[in-house]
DNA sequence: CGCGTCCTTATAAAATCCTTAAAAATGGCT
DNA sequence: AGCCATTTTTAAGGATTTTATAAGGACGCG
């Protein structure tokens, strides 16, 4: 799964020095030099944008303006303007990094890294959640120091459950997501296991279940509350 | 809803200079000079944090190492290193930005909330209508800093309301919006449900279900007043 | 066969919803 | 303006629904 980049550039020999640098780790590149020529739908199949600021013809700002709207990948731009105020009129108009030349191949790698990251969900197979968290890989919950003794169902439901925090699940849509097909089981099952769930983790003083009277149960979200 | 920032640094003009740029803002700071003190589990609280790579004690990267795996908001660090290994470090450690000093407030703040802005782009289906703000995945109301404690069918009524602002409801047409059709029950259960909402909301001294005479119900639909 | 997990059933507890009835408000009428 | 019929608001109580808890049995697996 290689994340796409476009990098908008008219100067032919920073777009191969800036390819040669994001190939290494393993990026496709698109180039393009002319900034007119980039629509919107174009830049949806791309996971970022890596545009020069000044360019001739349309500058990186005004590309940016143009489809910030219809674009949802971080987009960065690449600019010699050291001036303050470029800077703020370029994160103002959404954008989500601003690398000032002269930057090393390291720093520009790193950045383009460390937003492709945040955004594909980067392939961490842990989540932490309320204070539990998860291996998906070995199907087990930790919760301080020691593994909570979860049965394979009751940790398909927590997974779930913290995956999805905030949305609220019926039992029917909780039965289904343990066994994939519909399966249709006495959603009272389902309740029994949120109430062991409930018990293993009261040991450490966690609830982060809670119950929407008439709907079902979700997991509490951390931020929010 | 305020965006809460943890700021980590040992230099205390350090910390206020920053919090009265990122107050500027709206943002909820706290501080912490000392990070040995700061525990993944208070982290979960924030929705961006902001560390000092150099600190006596326990240094950013040392932090950022512990707490990176249960914390999933994004870590900005502020450093006086230039150097471009310890840039990368920062990235590997999973940081999301890296800004070196001496850096201005104008582009402290721009970053700052470039990340936010980011963050706060989750597909959250949120509808927001005079002073009440309705999440639909998580069927929970919010009305300035707290939950309101509405019932399932308080809720439902009031999302209809307010999904249709302007519009005018009768009695029964509240009443199939909550139960699908054919449930004929008595009006009255839903003036019923419409006085306990207008109760919880007037803790909140708002009040924008207007009832018209003869007719029904509506939601204000400008929050003139 | 023993063990653990899952499901079912039964009962208690909790919360919500609906009904009922009376008080207050509204609009139309003389 | 004053009165009346209608509608809305408010209040309280019981009925109903939903959830929590507990105990027992079915099933699969080693």
């Amino acid at each position: 799964m290689m994340p796409k980049v476009l990098v908008v550039d008219d100067d032919l020999d920073m777009l191969s020095l800036v390819c040669a640098a994001l190939e290494k780790d393993g990026h496709q590149i698109d180039t393009e030099a002319d900034a007119l020529a980039v629509q919107p739908a174009r830049c949806q199949q791309y996971d970022l944008l890596l545009l020069d600021v000044m360019m001739p013809g349309e500058d990186g700002f005004s590309l940016c303006r143009r489809i910030r709207a219809e674009v949802d990948c971080p987009i960065l731009f690449l600019t010699a303007k050291a001036e303050e105020a470029a800077l703020v009129e370029g994160f103002g108009l959404g954008a989500d990094d601003y690398i000032k030349k002269p930057f090393s191949v390291a720093e520009l790698r790193a950045r383009v890294n460390a937003h492709l990251r945040r955004e594909v969900r980067q392939p961490t197979h842990t989540l932490s959640r309320g204070g539990v968290r998860f291996d998906m890989q070995a199907k087990v919950a930790i919760a301080g120091e020691h593994t909570l003794p979860f049965t394979r169902g009751e940790y398909a439901i927590c997974e779930h459950l913290a995956l999805h925090a905030g949305q609220v699940f019926t039992k029917e849509q909780l039965y289904e997501a343990v066994f994939g097909f519909e399966a249709e089981g006495d959603p009272s099952a389902v309740a029994e296991h949120i109430k062991n769930i409930r018990a293993k983790l009261k040991a450490d003083a966690i609830n982060p279940i809670e119950t929407v009277w008439g709907v079902g149960y979700k997991w509490r979200k951390t931020s929010a509350r």
